[in-house]
DNA sequence: TATTTTTAATAGTAACACTATTATATTTGT
DNA sequence: ACAAATATAATAGTGTTACTATTAAAAATA
């Protein structure tokens, strides 16, 4: 899929970097190689000075962009979130059903990712499988609500809301939409996960998408009147 | 609630310490100890070095019943899926009606924690929260094929297949009860943690446990015909 | 009581998170 | 074009963490 050439790029909240790192060469170079990285070896093991290794950089030059490691998982993280809201407001625009919006949407939630030629530098492949894998620690932590007032969680409630506001558009007396959404978007991840890792724990189905069909069917019926 | 008034304890794989912590008085301030710094501090800020000062030990000692402190997030969960699944065979035995046994099953799995008088010695409230907060990071993590090949989620599958065991009882047809089970689980404790850090994610409402009633009506609605 | 055996403390090491300072490159003004 | 100002990156550290080898003390057994 390419809509626009290279020719946008995702913003990403300022507070959660020191310097930009689309603004130069070794900052382009930190977030594809901390991409790399991340998927080769997890959060837990990654470091600012392996990642300096792996670029031909120093520990203290990464420092000058990111703060912390928190900080530069979240700026992937945003980064994912702007960019799958950009991808669902052109999968749903001029579709005016909406219950096949909502469709287009789940779809959009769930479905494995490919690589989208609008942003060549990141490898939106290895950035899904970090987002499900690590994403959830940039919120289960004990500076959540310190984070949150930097408004790094708006990109993310931005994109919930606007499938709580197909889902309203067919049954206004949803009272859950936000549960909804929230429970499909990262059960997806989940069940993802369990399906390469612990695949005793789901329901892996052959020659199906069984994780989008279970959640299609089970946002449609959960919002019948 | 209150079964058997302390006469019985809950077993935990035993791969995952090096000591029985259950086995001395040190082990048990431990486990005591663990539960209180991790829900104060978070896993993140948690060291056995804390640990050990907090109950007036030392870091060497805390090494001598866990390898890490990964390990020891690991006993904690065990226990409580132990403990979970032990408070749900309680609460559907002699409960005939498959509808009602759901419905039982499903408050016990999303409903907030109450203390245990059956085990003194854990504070189930303190747990719970550790458990809604920390234990995806036990399986969001490179060596989590590792962890199971050790055994160390079987007590989770167990206690979704239970769940499962009742879906298919009332739809032997319904396709995906694994995935509906555990999008259940984790994500009551999304939602419990959203409630809590990050309202405006969930569908607040006042006067009402509104996580327990929404999953209750999405999983009835799932397995419908 | 002497001898094992168990248990815990001391004292380390290598790696990690993070920073103060210095050196080099680039940009800007004249 | 060249010097001054500014931006950028490298060097060399500090304190802390994860983890271990060794020694000491306590408890159990012969």
């Amino acid at each position: 899929m390419e809509y626009l050439g290279g020719k946008i790029s995702i913003d990403v909240n300022d507070k959660v970097f020191l310097k930009d790192p689309r603004s130069s060469k070794l900052g382009n170079k930190i977030i594809e190689g901390a991409i790399d990285l991340i998927d080769e070896i997890g959060f837990e093991e990654f470091t600012f000075r392996k990642l300096a290794s792996s670029i031909n950089s120093t520990e203290a030059s990464v420092y000058r962009y990111f703060e912390n490691k928190h900080n530069l998982l979240v700026y992937l993280t945003l980064w994912y979130w702007g960019w799958l809201e950009y991808r669902l407001v052109f999968r749903l625009v001029n579709v005016e059903d909406p219950y096949e919006r909502l469709d287009r949407a789940i779809k959009t939630l769930t479905e494995p990712i490919k690589q989208d030629s609008d942003f060549t530098q990141i490898d939106e492949v290895k950035l899904n499988r970090i987002v499900i894998s690590e994403s959830s620690k940039i919120y289960l932590h004990k500076l959540v609500e310190l984070d949150n007032s930097h408004g790094f969680f708006k990109p993310y409630k931005d994109l919930v809301q606007r499938v709580c506001d197909i889902i309203l558009e067919i049954n206004p007396g949803y009272k859950y939409p936000h549960m909804l959404i929230s429970t499909c978007i990262e059960g997806a991840h989940h069940q993802r996960f369990f399906a390469e890792h612990l695949p005793r724990l789901t329901d892996i189905l052959p020659d199906e998408d069984a994780v989008t069909t279970f959640y299609l069917d089970l946002i449609k019926k959960a919002i019948q009147k």
